[in-house]
DNA sequence: CATTTGACGCCAA
DNA sequence: TTTGGCGCCAAAT
């Protein structure tokens, strides 16, 4: 799948399944680069996809991250999907 | 087209 | 263990 990194991202989130999570650098390796994942932010950060599940990318220290709706509503959502 | 910004990650001190 | 600094990439200005 030669594509822009960005789709690949957006495809890999995705692929998320319920009740798990990954962190921005998982992402970025399951997108082919694992230095890019800061690009994985900014690329959540541009993208408004509901079929996105962005909220269940979390970073790798432990810590949620952020959220374009709302960091308390992504825990929540991780909350209310088991991933927590 | 060049520069800055930022939902990040890793290493050294 | 916590803090500071560097690297890397995509999008915005």
């Amino acid at each position: 799948m030669m594509v822009n990194f960005r789709s690949r991202v957006l495809a890999v989130v995705a692929k998320i399944p319920k009740g798990s999570t990954m962190s921005y650098k998982e992402v970025a390796v399951a997108a082919g680069n694992a230095k890019a994942s800061r690009a994985v932010g900014a690329i959540m950060k541009t993208n408004f996809n509901p079929d996105i599940p962005c909220h269940r990318v979390i970073r790798s220290d432990g810590k949620v991250g952020g959220y374009n709706r709302g960091v308390q509503k992504k825990i929540e959502r991780l909350k209310e999907e088991g991933a927590m």
